[in-house]
DNA sequence: TCTGGGGTCCTTCATCGA
DNA sequence: TCTGTCGATGAAGGACCC
């Protein structure tokens, strides 16, 4: 699903020499359009877009006869059904794409332990391990495409290199449905004719600030010097950068990443500048919020809430707790008073989030009250709460204020 | 044209204590 | 005692990724 721009199919596949290539990164092709389509065979061949159509919503996928018409993912679904009206439309249903990405990680998990997922349809694996059992790493990646293909009926790409970003972007470089090797001697090669934009890093500010400088090409980015690139756009992302330019990447593929936040925000489907609302949505929110710490075994100690207005405009407002907390109404009240140190009473906003930070395990934050301090309850009240979702499903229990309709004069 | 939702990482600035 | 410096931490914003 990249969604960055396409780089220019290269003519040869630079041969087929794997030695020192142990990464593999494979990439699922318009993977929710493609789950759609197992279902809906008659679509195969059509432009079918995966997105919500009428409201504030984007793209989410697409399938290549849709991107034929310059249809892509992050696109607003307004202007993709401009681009082509033909296009069936057809809503996102994250349960099933999950249950078919948990198949797929089944799968790379069988080749080696060292799988890296990076989104639910793509990961990178470190097959040097797997060598010996299974084979080339080449080989093993056109293994896995097969299983992906006998199981579900869909395809993916496969890039190997010697390390993540280049094996990623010969993915990218193979798509639909192909595989390249880019051999160790060969990324330079491999590398500078690419446009800078299709570095791993490069989005659409950096890139411009690239070709104001005549950095068109990331083999014109190579010829740089890294103080040059480090005072336009930073001392990491300068030094990073550089080195990608030459194809060095020394990152390891690594299997649990822990999480660092959690957080849910939501676009209104209209602006709201209602005060009442707004609070009944952040204590939506900070339910969601909750429940997935609990769910996680995870405790955060920062509450952050992200207010966008009108014009899309957008501040956040942070604040670090005493104690870490994964109880919806600790993290419910402190996100109402950061709404209202915030100052945007009666301004038209069409998004807020709520996001805990500084996230450490529950079972290693044994909670301490102060001198004075008196256990509220709503910890217990709230695994109460969790309790009854797993038995009787998720509107089994909520709080009063969100039994209403979700928004004056709007049932979402 | 009009921009979702879930994240990570980096930079800059302010504050505080040693 | 005062001042300057340095590092840690927190807060805010922004760019980027899928």
């Amino acid at each position: 699903m990249s969604r960055k721009q396409q780089v220019p199919k290269v003519a040869s596949a630079l041969g087929a020499d794997d030695t020192g290539c142990p990464i593999l990164h494979v990439d699922m092709d318009a993977f929710y359009a493609s789950v759609e389509l197992i279902e809906r065979p008659e679509l195969v061949g059509t432009p079918v877009i995966i997105g919500v159509p009428g409201l504030r919503g984007v793209v989410l996928s697409a399938t290549y006869e849709a991107r034929r018409f310059g249809v892509h993912s992050a696109m607003p679904m307004t202007r993709a059904m401009r681009l082509c009206p033909r296009a069936t439309v057809i809503p996102p249903s994250h349960g099933k794409y999950a249950e078919v990405s948990r198949g797929v990680m089944e799968i790379f998990h069988a080749i080696t332990p060292q799988v890296e997922p990076i989104a639910s349809d793509e990961a990178f694996l470190d097959v040097g391990g797997a060598r010996r059992r299974l084979g080339r790493p080449a080989a093993i990646g056109e293994a896995i495409r097969a299983q992906v293909a006998e199981r579900y009926g869909i395809t993916c790409s496969v890039g190997v290199a010697g390390s993540k970003f280049v094996a990623k972007l010969a993915s990218r470089q193979c798509k639909p449905n192909g595989l390249l090797v880019v051999p160790a001697d060969g990324v330079v090669q491999f590398l500078h004719p690419l446009p800078v934009g299709a570095l791993w890093g490069v989005g659409d500010r950096t890139e411009q600030a690239l070709v104001r400088l005549g950095i068109r090409t990331v083999g014109d980015l190579a010829r740089v010097p890294v103080a040059t690139l480090q005072r336009e756009l930073g001392q990491a992302a300068g030094t990073h950068l550089a080195a990608l330019a030459w194809g060095r990447d020394e990152r390891a593929v690594t299997p649990h990443v822990p999480d660092k936040s959690i957080g849910a925000e939501e676009t209104f489907p209209a602006d709201v500048d209602d005060p009442e609302a707004i609070r009944r949505e952040l204590l939506r929110l900070s339910e969601r919020v909750a429940a997935r710490l609990r769910a996680g075994g995870h405790v955060g100690r920062t509450v952050s809430v992200k207010l966008r207005r009108s014009d899309f405009s957008t501040i956040t407002r942070s604040r670090t707790l005493r104690e870490p907390t994964d109880v919806a109404q600790e993290i419910y009240v402190t996100a109402c008073d950061l709404f209202a140190a915030a100052g945007l009473d009666r301004v038209r906003l069409r998004l807020v989030g709520v996001r805990v930070e500084n996230l450490r395990g529950a079972d290693t934050s044994a909670r301490q009250l102060t001198l004075g301090e008196r256990e509220t309850g709503w910890r217990e009240v709230e695994r109460a709460m969790d309790k009854a979702v797993r038995r009787f499903g998720p509107d089994a229990v909520r709080p009063a204020s969100l039994v209403r309709p979700k928004f004056d004069g709007i049932d979402v």
